[in-house]
DNA sequence: TTGTATGCGTTATCAT
DNA sequence: ATGATAACGCATACAA
């Protein structure tokens, strides 16, 4: 039963057409050098007997593998999906295969990405998402092309290193803050980086930081909410209602909150209905990354929108144009806009809160 | 630039070590007949090289690539998702890579599976949701083992062309309708299997029917509600909204919605909130997957929850059974639950309906 | 315990 | 235009 034994090989067909396996390779790959009736009929043959190339001896020989890994981290973000989809079609339609590697989110993902790489001889790779603790010497062991996408700045590591699409975290956080700060509201909470993310969570931080600073507005970091807990994903509903009904009880003075991700505003949002708070009303909440469910919760979520296509679009252009033309890293910043839903409302000035 | 040139064989292992081919190969691969000494030599002098094995070069000579693809159609429902990322985990721990093919929900998931198993000479293949609009036929080209996950009855299949793991959805169609008659609703609408769906789609509104039958409500095809424009995914919020916000004009009897998914439930809530009406006192609608975010809608979303957790598991269990043992085909029910969420309730008896 | 030779399916080189 | 042969990296049967 467990075929595949009885797959024919070009030497079958070759075999059969009474020509050399050479020809029949020359056919099947629209070879020149070679008749075009001898061709029809090969092909033809190749079909009727069901022939299918084995990716294994044609790589193993070409050592060149139209494939694409594609390294995805904390996968449960509805948002990755959005922008996984074009880019999926994207490098289908360049005819490369695109293998994804979901990493646990506290898991290595470079680790992760250098072994597929290499043992399948990979032509470059793409990591989507992520929180790259990393030294820059991790990047070093890669030796195919490779994009960040939806990862703007690292740290540690110096921009020569590696390539970039995404939209500008810090400072499309900043305007999300401002937003708020725009309506009135002074004691603005944050949920929610975990501590040693060195990405896009943070950024999103440090522009929330900037945007009270620019209005001056001092800085309260009991009101940056995260948690630590070990194997759990932090970009979740759970874990952003979890924040909030902490945030809540601790903290009745905050009128407005800044989720990092939509995941945790939506989840946030359950908890300030529970909690007895209307939003926009008592509570104003903006939210960041512009996922589909935000449109259809009630009320309609107030968020900075990444554009999922464009991200998909330039991540793969980056991406081709170093394994085709060997061009130097990119680092592209797309921009975002805010969606103005019905979360965030103007801060009512009375002390009939709570 | 572009290396992989430079990565080592065990040939060159091999010279550096002084010693055959064959030796490194032994003590790369744990097999017996190799000294401790030179074995521990010969690893640590691999990692030091950076070596990676060539899956291509192994699987050529193997001819068994312990690789399983998981062909996925209709990625937008949220609740493949919830499955798949248990299913990677439990192949990975198995030592097997999972490719994730995703295709566009119009194109031909047989045809697609085939030519990648084929290719890569994978050792089987998942399939994970999909519309079968398939004679018999097509899975006779299959030469490996394969599974469909969360897909059970096939109209046009005999049983013992595949296997399958799934909740029984026309049976548990049934009780999410009477869960609906119970409350006393009569009129009751459905949304929303395209035509040609031969799937889980149709086994749902079947299960409808049935329940309205049982109960003695005359079956009403008006209120069965699908669009079938092409190219157009129909398990999304946004097509649960088109439909809902059609039916709701043109039917404003209707009391109580049975979505076949829980995305097009939250679609409809939307529409449903936009016509005036409050969930649950003036429709009651009811899901049917069980996805996360369900829970974090207002009202609560009443759904008829799949156990994804089981699913990944059960559908691991046969497919490897049939992959390392030859095991025949086997079909696979597992029991669905209703979540009583706060979009359900009893019939108000008057006439103050819109 | 270790090494030599062979072949997996395919494509490139060099012939004819 | 076509064919014989070598080579890709690895693992196995067999010999030493």
């Amino acid at each position: 039963m467990r075929a595949s034994n009885s797959r024919p090989t070009i030497k079958d067909i070759a075999k059969v057409a009474g020509v050399g396996v050479v020809t029949v390779s020359r056919a099947l790959n629209n070879k020149p050098d070679i008749s075009d009736s001898t061709r029809e009929r090969i092909v033809a043959l190749a079909d009727q007997m069901g022939y299918r190339p084995n990716r294994h001896a044609r790589f193993l020989k070409l050592s060149h593998n139209p494939a694409i890994a594609l390294i995805i981290k904390g996968i449960d973000n509805p948002f990755f999906q959005q922008v996984l989809d074009p880019l999926e079609a994207i490098v289908r339609e360049k005819n490369y295969l695109l293998t994804v590697v979901k990493v646990p989110h506290w898991a290595d993902e470079v680790e992760e990405a250098t072994k597929i790489v290499d043992e399948e001889l990979m032509a470059g790779a793409i990591f989507l998402g992520g929180s790259f603790r990393h030294e820059a010497s991790v990047f070093k062991k890669f030796n195919v092309p490779f994009v960040l996408s939806t990862v703007s700045r690292l740290p540690k590591v110096d921009d020569s290193a590696y390539s970039s699409v995404a939209v500008d975290d810090q400072e499309e956080a900043t305007r999300a803050v401002q937003h708020l700060i725009d309506l009135g509201h002074t004691t603005i909470a944050a949920l929610g980086v975990p501590e040693g993310d060195a990405s896009v969570g943070a950024q999103r931080i440090t522009g929330y930081r900037q945007a009270l600073s620019n209005a001056g507005i001092p800085l309260d970091d009991d009101l940056i909410r995260f948690e630590t807990r070990e194997q759990m994903n932090p970009y979740t509903y759970e874990h952003g209602y979890h924040l909030a009904k902490r945030l809540l009880q601790e903290r009745p003075d905050v009128t407005a909150i800044f989720a990092i991700a939509d995941v945790l505003a939506i989840g946030a949002m359950r908890a300030i209905r529970e909690a007895g708070l209307s939003i926009p009303d008592d509570m104003s909440i903006i939210g960041f990354d512009g996922i589909t469910i935000g449109q259809f919760v009630e009320p309609e979520l107030t968020t900075v929108v990444q554009p999922p296509l464009e991200i998909a679009r330039l991540t793969c252009d980056v991406l081709f144009e170093q394994i085709n033309d060997s061009a130097p890293v990119r680092h592209v910043f797309v921009p975002a806009t805010i969606h103005a839903g019905g979360t965030t409302a103007p801060l009512v000035q009375s002390g009939e809160a709570k």
